[in-house]
RNA sequence: GCGCCCGUAGCUCAGCUGGAUAGAGCGACUGACUACGAAUCAGUAGGCCGGAGGUUCGAAUCCUUCCGGGCGCACCA
């Protein structure tokens, strides 16, 4: 069998010191080390992996750091790829790689990793179908398809789904807004969906005109997000009456929805099925797909809550609350919880309600069973949306006989706002209960921060900003509010802005080439952008930062990339080419020793790095790790690049290293910006 | 009141399970296009890492506490 990832030499490199460190560390002094530190220093002049450990065994060995080292050092002897060790500082061992073995390694390597038998399944967007899809579901998508891009690069077979909250109140409450505020009736709905549907915007235009809806957007989820608002405003104006009526309609409305089989249910149908085709849209716009897309009503049709109850009681995580503010409840101690023997847990959480309804977190635990395989029922289903690839499944009660098999995966992995934190450690305690601790360990709740605006941002597109609210940082989002900026409107914007640039830039190519290219540098700013910043921070969006295609942004790796292609077109040659003529260079180590080959040294050993840095981007279920090693890795080749001019350099070994070095940053910058989500663009 | 997150350069953010002189981008100021395209690069200025204690050979990182900000704590979803 094929190592699984010959090309990474920094993991290789650390796992092999580590191994030899505890051989040594056993065999000369006697000593178990359960972890040996190995860490890469600050600067090349240390090397390029260091180990503290002389400072941890100063203590046992009452001696002195330095000592210590040395005498570790002493007894290394050689280790294969190592080109030595050294004591420094105060007791620091550094090792320097043998350059010229490091850089064949990554020259030659493939990067391919071995499929790790594990299946895991992503949920991210679940984008309630009752509004066009906004900057902060941008960001949900995003970081959800680019872990999913992650897990597979690191050999999982991954299933990516998309939950659909078709019944609930966010629905209901647009449902309402087309019958009881547009007054709208069933056939006016179907007629207006299907005019959107079929792309003729005038005919739509036409329609809401008759049906005196004024404006009329541009499409139909564009539509539903000026109703919601209008909806929502409707609730909170009139007289108290009326408002007790209303929010009476809400909810008979939202219990039609849930019961299924009649008219109220089957516009709540109609209605979020052609939002959620928009969110599809608007997602495969940014290279976003799904493989599966269940849905609350077959969650609740198909009863998978009955199973769920069942189970929930039989574990005993579900008890009947006879006493208490809880009284006539089924009910579950909360995690963490400490309820002393004989009381009553006032703070337990409500699964199911005293008139028999289930709660949203009882649902979900349903749902969460199913997910791991664990509930003993299955959903129907009906393929929903064809990519080119491969067709996008939707939840039925009544499916194809003939269909993929989703569910029953080994980890899962939530996208979910970080506002959800506590419904979600619900749902993982009720599994721990149920005696399901290896699924519990592997249930990731993958939380993040909102998206919110800056003020500035809120007042240039028009929105009323509260006197308080001027000072803030920021401003959170609300769809109820219609406050917020639209995913397709920033989509738009930033592709008009990267076609000026292209236009200025790109002269000789055709119109539909320009577009091409200015959509995927377009596409890049945004992923990029709502890559870079760590999940458990706030993003502050602002059209200034978003729409900057300079400094630490998807354009400037792009733009490196299209450098490395420009060498090798006026070069005459290609990558792979520098790359096999490398291999039959006899003699490296010149051209990687000395202050002025730093650089280059420095470029190969990012390179190495890429599947180091992937481990801790899945450890730590941070993508951002990645997206800052992408850019460092472009920033290190432009430094090359005005550093050494490749195409005049007259000794033809020397040009073929430095051919060679664009080649392997040209890999790895494609390789990770593919892993991204993010294009290569052959010119911009 | 309880829980979670955050506070690092003028601004926006990195800083991995504690480790060597605290980094990047933007902005400001200087410079570099008859070069493989400057969406680039080089340089300068800019920091009691919110405050105070503690643990440690060593703390931006761990613990305690205080201050300042955000978000959760429903028989809503």
């Amino acid at each position: 069998m094929t190592p699984a990832r010959p090309c990474d030499v920094y993991l290789e490199m650390k796992k092999r010191l580590e191994a030899h460190l505890r051989d040594v560390l056993k065999a000369r002094f006697d000593l178990e080390v359960e972890a040996i530190p190995v860490e890469i220093p600050p600067d090349l002049q240390f090397g390029e992996l260091a180990t503290p450990i002389a400072f941890e065994l100063a203590r046992k060995l009452r001696k002195a750091p330095k000592m210590i080292a040395q005498e570790i050092v002493a007894v290394l002897g050689g280790l294969e790829g190592f080109a030595g060790f050294e004591v420094a500082g105060a007791g620091y061992i550094n090792a320097r790689l043998d350059r010229s073995a490091a850089v064949r390694t990554i020259a030659s390597g493939e990067g391919q990793a071995a499929a790790s038998g594990l299946h895991s399944l992503v949920e991210h967007t679940s984008i309630n179908p009752n509004k066009a899809a906004h900057i902060g579901h941008l960001r949900n998508a995003i970081l959800g398809d680019t872990f999913v891009r992650l897990l597979r690069a690191s050999g999982q077979k991954v299933d990516v789904q998309n939950y659909i909250d078709n019944t609930g109140v966010q629905v209901a409450d647009v449902v309402v807004g087309f019958l009881h505020v547009e007054k709208l009736t069933l056939t006016q709905i179907q007629n207006l969906v299907g005019a959107y549907n079929s792309g003729r915007r005038s005919d739509a235009e036409k329609l809401g005109a008759e049906y005196r809806i004024s404006p009329v957007p541009r499409t139909f989820d564009y539509l539903c997000w000026d109703v919601y608002a209008r909806v929502s405003q409707w609730y909170a104006s009139g007289t108290e009456e009326e408002q007790k009526q209303r929010k009476d309609l809400r909810y008979a409305t939202l219990h039609e929805i849930e019961h299924g089989g009649n008219e109220t249910a089957h516009v709540a149908e109609l209605i979020s099925t052609a939002v959620l085709r928009r969110h599809l849209e608007t997602m495969l716009r940014l290279g976003i797909e799904y493989d599966f897309l269940p849905r609350e009503s077959e969650i609740l049709h198909l009863r998978f809550w009955e199973a769920a109850f069942g189970l929930l009681k039989e574990s005993g995580v579900l008890y009947f609350e006879n006493e208490g503010k809880n009284k006539g409840c089924w009910v579950m101690t909360r995690p963490g919880a400490e309820v002393a023997e004989g009381a009553v847990d006032e703070d337990a959480k409500v699964i199911v309600r005293s008139n028999g309804t289930v709660t949203y977190v009882g649902k979900d635990i349903a749902y969460h069973l199913w997910k791991f395989g664990l509930l003993g029922r299955d959903f129907g289903y009906k393929p929903f949306f064809a990519y080119p690839s491969h067709e996008c499944w939707i939840s039925a009660e009544q499916g194809e006989t003939e269909h993929p098999h989703f569910g029953g995966a080994q980890a899962i992995y939530n996208v979910i706002d970080s506002r959800q934190s506590d419904p979600q450690a619900n749902v993982i305690q009720a599994l721990r209960g149920m005696g399901h601790t290896e699924q519990a360990d592997r249930y990731t709740h993958f939380s993040y921060e909102m998206v919110a605006l800056t003020p500035r941002c809120a007042i240039d597109l028009g929105y009323d900003v509260a006197e308080e609210d001027r000072s803030r940082p920021y401003i959170e989002v609300s769809g109820r509010k219609g406050f917020g900026v639209k995913a397709d409107d920033l989509i738009d914007k930033l592709i008009a802005a990267t076609r000026a640039e292209v236009d200025a830039r790109q002269t000789s190519r055709d119109e539909a080439e320009r577009q091409r290219i200015a959509a995927q540098i377009a596409i890049g700013a945004l992923r990029y952008f709502m890559l870079k910043y760590t999940r458990n921070s706030v993003i502050a969006f602002d059209f200034k930062d978003a729409l900057s295609f300079e400094g630490e942004t998807g354009p400037y790796i792009q733009y490196a990339v299209v450098r490395i292609r420009n060498i090798f077109r006026k070069g005459g040659t290609t990558a792979e080419a520098a790359l096999a003529e490398l291999a039959g260079l006899t003699e490296l180590a010149e051209s990687l020793a000395g202050a002025e080959n730093e650089d280059i040294w420095a470029l190969w050993l990012r390179a190495g790095r890429r599947s180091l840095v992937l481990e801790q981007s899945i450890a730590t279920s941070e993508p951002a790790y990645l997206a800052k090693h992408a850019f460092q890795l472009a920033q290190e080749f432009n430094n090359f690049y005005h550093k050494h001019h490749i195409l005049t350099e007259e000794d033809p070994a020397r040009k073929t290293f430095l051919l060679a070095t664009a080649a392997v940053a040209l890999r790895e910058l494609v390789t990770v910006l593919g892993w991204l989500g993010i294009e290569s663009p052959e010119a911009m």
